[in-house]
DNA sequence: GTCTATAAAGGGATAGAC
DNA sequence: GTCTATCCCTTTATAGAC
């Protein structure tokens, strides 16, 4: 079925990650493992229901080593936040970044995006993000920097070349990239947050989603 | 401005509500005690690290009181979610059920749901489901039924209404209306989630974002 | 039904040896 | 850096008196 090991591959796309709160020794085989382990224990059960015995064991490292490479259980798990969102986030990007027309660009953006917040890792890390966000202040702030605000730019930047190129008529661009993106969600992301259908929308319903999404935000609903 | 207790004020609309997993006697006074105490404890931390003794000392009983009305903590914790539900929908769906123009229905319908998802009380109830929802199967699919289900579905209804009579051009209501509500929602909800900003959009932002996703929703942004 | 007191278990974090 | 062993605290849940 889904790939056995995919929710935690992309873990170590770039460097081994210089990303906690403080900076730490990149170079580090045990320090990759018990990253890898975090991420999984975490997304699996929830920060405060997971426990670091648990990251231990999965790591194969004792406790104590967790805690010489970071100094707390928040600390770990900001730093396995950063680390995937600057894994996650390029692909989306990539479309709208050179300049294709608006039905190709919005498209291939809002595919892109409903592919990546319906996989399994990313729904994961942001049901335990916003359960956490409240009580580790700079953990929300990071993530929706590193995650959410790019993506958004980057389309809202497209939509005011648009606008300015007189292509498209956009006056609040960062606004209709939000609401773009809303759109593409819809419910289907909630519904998997919330684990109402156990297999997500296949190819042929995310088509469905997004094309009724672009053909909505270029041309609305009244009838013609 | 905001009601100060208005976070916990909706949980005694009706009757004391008859809402756990098992049915209970409604009328308790202690038990409502109860109730409100878990709610704003829930909501506070967050269901781990909610302790029952912290529900216990706020509802000013004691913890074996607490277990001689409900089975477990998890049990407290779907009877005070199923109440909020009961008692925060009407007011949202009120809008579209009797047939105003599209414009104002979209307007006071987006209005309304945006004004009830930044609210602090179910800003907290969406996130504390939200991390338990992989954990407690029934709560995810009881939330999405009573909440969000009913809102979309109701919007749902009146699009499919205008597009028979020829009003508006919606072949999927029920998607459109999601998309609908995924446009108000923009990044605004995922922001208060998060805690990125400390005060919600004043009434001047929310005019702007409802009405910004209803002139989109209706004539997209395609130049004419 | 409600209380006090406590059982029973599990958690995060650390000391000290190597 | 890494391990074993453990401290110390909090937690859920219950026993037993009233």
């Amino acid at each position: 079925m889904h790939n056995k090991a995919g929710r935690i591959a992309s873990i170590e796309n770039d460097k081994p990650s210089l990303v906690g709160t403080e900076s730490e020794r990149p170079e580090s085989r045990k320090r990759d493992m018990i990253i890898r382990a975090g991420a999984e224990t975490f997304m699996e059960q929830g920060f405060e229901a997971a426990s670091m015995d648990e990251v231990a064991r999965r790591a194969g490292v004792s406790k104590a080593t967790i805690y010489s490479h970071f100094e707390s259980k928040h600390a770990l798990f900001g730093a396995i936040v950063n680390g995937r969102c600057q894994a996650m986030i390029p692909k989306i990007t990539a479309a709208a970044l050179d300049d294709q027309p608006p039905a190709e660009a919005l498209r291939s953006t809002g595919r892109s995006f409903l592919d990546l917040i319906l996989s399994p890792g990313p729904l994961s890390l942001y049901r335990t993000v916003l359960a956490e966000a409240p009580r580790f202040p700079e953990l929300g702030r990071n993530f929706y920097d590193a995650g959410p605000n790019l993506v958004a730019q980057a389309l809202a930047d497209y939509l005011a070349r648009q606008h300015a190129l007189g292509v498209l008529d956009v006056p609040t661009p960062r606004l209709s990239a939000e609401q773009f993106f809303g759109m593409v969600l819809g419910h289907a992301h909630l519904r998997m947050l919330l684990g109402i259908d156990g297999t997500p929308p296949g190819a042929d319903e995310r088509d469905r989603i997004v094309e009724r999404a672009v053909q909505t935000f270029l041309h609305g609903v009244t009838k013609r």
